[in-house]
DNA sequence: ATGCATGAGGC
DNA sequence: CCTCATGCATC
């Protein structure tokens, strides 16, 4: 029902593009968060993200870092979220100082930029599941027009710092509450995973017997199989690793514990 | 980064 | 009720 093909070299594309863009979403020092709030006013949505923290590694060095050519970059391709230690190591041999690379991009610079963020837009959860390629294919060809723009303005600001807009207050549209988060795990977790296994689609009546049998609420459980079978469909990347490509010209590792062997 | 939840739209 | 896009809350 797909067209393999055609998705195949689309979706490298994507990827391509993803990759580009958690570089320069890096490079700027700019959180998840921070993206997803720029991009807004498009939708006008209103988040809250406790990424900050991430925000400070993220930020301390890339700056520098793009400055410096094939030895960073391979590094960035290699392990693009480097910790401070790891920097320290990265520094040292280079021949740097380290607090070269931390404030390359200091987080007065970045929080200015953060202070002139337009409206609230995509939340962190989806610039997350959108640079881990984690959500169905899709979603993503919407959303890349999104990044994007984003990419070309964040372009613009940096020659040009004035440029960046300003920024309507974000509105905070508080309404219902939400239902308390169920933890569902261990024994539980094997059953419904079992039953899924058997039959992705149980029917209401089903449900209900499965969530009897289990002792837990019948909307849980079907949300449950809703979101699992959504789950089945996402894309995903085996984040764990380095990027899918491997240009050549990034071919070379210089993680030091590989070459040993 | 990801699990459970919500809401819109569709059938 | 389902699928889908999304996100709060939490790991």
């Amino acid at each position: 029902m797909q067209s393999p093909i055609d998705e195949t070299t689309e979706l490298e594309e994507l990827e391509e593009f993803i990759i580009n863009f958690r570089m320069r979403r890096l490079k700027l020092g700019f959180s998840q968060t921070d993206v997803g709030s720029a991009l807004g006013k498009l939708y006008g949505k209103a988040l809250s993200q406790p990424t900050i923290s991430r925000f400070e590694v993220l930020n301390l060095s890339y700056y520098k870092m793009c400055n410096l050519q094939s030895l960073l970059q391979k590094a960035f391709l290699h392990n693009p979220r480097p910790t401070s230690e790891e920097f320290g190591h990265l520094a040292e041999r280079l021949g740097m100082e380290k607090k070269v690379f931390e404030f390359g991009f200091t987080q007065t610079d970045a929080g200015l930029a953060m202070g002139k963020l337009y409206a609230n837009d995509f939340s962190q959860t989806t610039v997350s599941r959108f640079e881990a390629l984690n959500l169905s294919y899709k979603n993503m060809c919407k959303l890349k027009p999104f990044m994007q723009k984003w990419v070309a303005e964040t372009d613009i600001s940096l020659n040009n710092p004035s440029s960046l807009s300003n920024p309507p207050t974000p509105p905070k549209p508080i309404g219902t509450r939400r239902k308390k988060r169920t933890c569902i795990e261990g024994a539980l977790l094997v059953a419904l995973v079992t039953a899924f296994g058997r039959n992705p689609k149980p029917t209401t009546t089903e449900v209900a017997i499965i969530a009897e049998d289990l002792g837990i609420g019948r909307e849980v459980v079907r949300v449950w199989f809703c979101n699992r079978r959504q789950k089945e469909k996402r894309i995903s990347l085996p984040s764990t690793h380095p990027p899918m490509h491997q240009p050549e010209m990034f071919a070379n590792r210089i993680d030091p514990y590989s070459a040993n062997h």
